[in-house]
RNA sequence: GGCGCCAUAGCUCAGACGGCAGAGCGGGGGACUCAUAAGCCCUAGGUCACUGGUUCAAGUCCAGUUGGCGCCA
């Protein structure tokens, strides 16, 4: 019990809204998995942030014609507003652009330095001279090698789909901003010695155990390891991220994907400053007991289950007076494969989502947490569809859960008046549902913990299926005419069964479930609260979300709601959709009219 | 070209370790009325993509084929 578990969750580019394929993908699972652990009594810490580095940002801010801080700062704090509607209960939600951060980022990679598994090569790289820097691929335009099409993007041709590994590669390269001809120059970089690390550890490590994990998540990792790695550069010629901290890299940065991994340990210890306890972020990084799992989409696989450990493990005495201690390696990685759109691949440039943001301006979260969760792409990818969304919200929260509280709560109130009748002695009948929806809270434990979260749902929509079959073999409103005893049994035990409904679904539908709470009179909030917080560094300031648990009470178990409580008048916890409602979504999809 | 994943009822999907094909929705029928006409009961006979093989026994293991997807090159 009371283990210490760090939730990491995937760091959005802050280049773009976010979409229910992000959403399903790595937020609401980390969301939902970091809930569960709460109410069972666990220490969790739920991590994540802007990533405002990269090229995607800075070609973002071009194409607004902005500045990149103003376009991540408007990104990011579009993300904390959605977070909180959406009830995505992030301890801390950062971004990259910190001092802490940077100073994270250059501890760790001096350490990889320092333990030798980093070297320094010459490659040669796009330069241009008319505005005298190295230019990323993307930057850089030419006619492809492979069908003559003049405007190949430095790392991708848009007409024949062929793949560069260099822009050097293209014919007549120039730049893109100002078409200038560009050359190729030697530059020197750091290059973290995958090899190396892989021989001294990495590779054993991700041999041992791991049955747990997912098969698509361990099996990528060690074909990829076993069919031998190369190192890899962590820094590259910019002018936007991380300064390289070594002398003569004064115009280099260190590369975004060796940086923005570096988050989860440097949000950890953003986390325990902001809170007084400078050490606290210790308990989840270097406590032998602590669990680290991390929610990401397929595409970041490799970062973190290769990349990402690597780089711990090549960092060994980061932080820690034994120079032999690595940090905690990840516990489990359980990446969720994509959500397509209507059977189509989301876009955004073609419109072709649901942005998250805009939606909750016409839906409540529970209902979209909901889907999200029913049709998570667990195992393999999945499709959104409205149709899907409107039938399985009206048929299993409507018709299932939602209205097996709406009958119980008014039946009460016909009856009762809305007391929480005397039930005298419970029958083997009563006490057998009791019993059951109790043993959920182990069985379906089981299911959260192993990030199970649709067989979540099906197994508390099966459980609410009994509660409705329970109530029609007792059929309270019919003994009511001739039996109230037997009338305040069946209404009693509902009533118990629901309360302890209401926690098995809380990870899932905190919102909801929350209102039922209260519904049955219940004071107080199962979770804490969620926060928009600037924290202020010795030269500069940001915004970030935070949560404050310590006022829930919320605890994973089936509670008693007394006998002669007076209950407030009862509300649907779930509205009905007309089936137009998919239709009225649907026609938003697509290129928008001018 | 190499590697990996996927292909189960109209739809969406479950089916460690091989042992008589499952759920939900939709469709059809029924009894009830507390409830958001919700819920409950009965009802689906699908070559488990195709072809071989291993086995007393294969969606479930092996090989190959076809189709879809991804990664690498």
């Amino acid at each position: 019990m009371n283990e210490y578990i760090l939730v990491c969750v995937a760091w959005p580019y802050a280049n773009a809204d976010i979409h229910q394929g992000n959403v399903t993908g790595s937020y609401l699972p980390a969301d939902i998995y970091a809930r569960f652990h709460r109410l069972r009594g666990n220490h969790v810490l739920m991590v994540s942030g802007s990533d405002s580095h990269g090229t995607p940002v800075t070609v973002k801010a071009e194409e607004m014609g902005k500045s990149v801080p103003e376009v991540f700062d408007y990104y990011h704090g579009r993300f904390l507003s959605l977070f909180q509607k959406m009830g995505l209960a992030y301890d801390l939600f950062t971004h990259t652009d910190t001092e802490n951060h940077f100073q994270v980022s250059q501890d760790m990679f001096l350490s990889l330095l320092d333990n030798e598994y980093l070297y320094r090569k010459v490659t040669k790289q796009m330069y241009s001279p008319s505005s005298n820097k190295f230019l990323p691929d993307r930057y850089v335009e030419g006619t492809c090698p492979n069908c003559g099409y003049q405007r190949a993007r430095g790392d991708q041709c848009d007409n024949c789909n062929t793949l560069f590994e260099s822009a050097a590669e293209l014919i007549n390269p120039r730049s893109k901003t100002d078409d200038s001809a560009l050359e190729l120059r030697d530059t020197e970089h750091f290059f973290i010695d995958l090899p190396a690390i892989a021989e001294d550890g990495l590779q054993a490590w991700l041999h041992d155990g791991k049955g747990y994990w997912r098969p698509q998540v361990i099996n990528f990792a060690r074909n990829f390891v076993d069919q031998g790695l190369i190192g890899r550069a962590v820094t590259r010629d910019m002018d936007w991220g991380i300064p390289v901290p070594v002398d003569g890299y004064g115009d280099k940065v260190l590369y975004v994907w060796f940086e923005a991994v570096i988050g989860y340990l440097s949000a950890a210890i953003e986390w325990a400053k902001n809170n007084g306890t400078p050490d606290a972020w210790r308990q989840w990084w270097q406590n032998p007991d602590a669990r680290t799992v991390y929610f990401i989409g397929k595409d970041n696989i490799p970062f973190h289950s290769v990349f990402w450990p690597a780089q711990l493990m090549g960092s060994k005495g980061l932080y820690s007076d034994d120079r032999s201690q690595p940090l905690n390696l990840p516990y489990d990685v359980p990446a969720n494969e994509f959500m397509n759109m209507e059977g189509r691949k989301i876009s955004g440039s073609m419109n072709w989502g649901v942005w998250m943001l805009d939606a909750l301006e016409r839906h409540d979260p529970d209902p979209l947490r909901y889907y999200l969760t029913a049709v998570m792409p667990e195992t393999r990818d999945s499709d959104w569809s409205w149709q899907g969304y409107v039938e399985r919200n009206n048929s299993e929260l409507v018709g299932n859960w939602g209205n097996l509280v709406n009958r119980v709560l008014n039946m009460t109130k016909r009856y009762f008046k809305g007391e929480v009748p005397n039930p005298g002695e419970l029958t083997a009948k009563d006490q057998a549902l009791l019993d059951t929806i109790d043993a959920a809270f182990d069985s379906v434990a089981q299911l959260y913990d192993a990030c199970k979260f649709r067989a979540v749902v099906q197994e508390n929509l099966r459980l609410s299926s009994l509660v409705n079959q329970y109530l029609e073999e007792t059929s309270p409103w019919t003994t009511a005419k001739t039996d109230m005893q037997a009338t305040a049994r069946s209404l009693y035990t509902a009533l118990q069964a629901i309360n302890g409904l209401k926690v098995l679904w809380a990870p899932i539908l905190p919102h909801t479930s929350q209102q039922l709470h209260e519904l049955l009179g219940e004071a107080g909030t199962l979770f804490g609260q969620q926060k928009v917080e600037t924290y202020q560094e010795s030269t500069r300031s940001h915004v970030g979300l935070t949560y404050d648990g310590t006022s829930a009470v919320g605890i994973w178990l089936r509670g008693e709601v007394p006998v002669g409580r007076q209950l407030p008048k009862p509300k649907p916890l779930f509205k009905k959709l007309e089936p137009s409602v998919a239709d009225e979504e649907l026609a938003r999809l697509g290129p928008k009219p001018e």
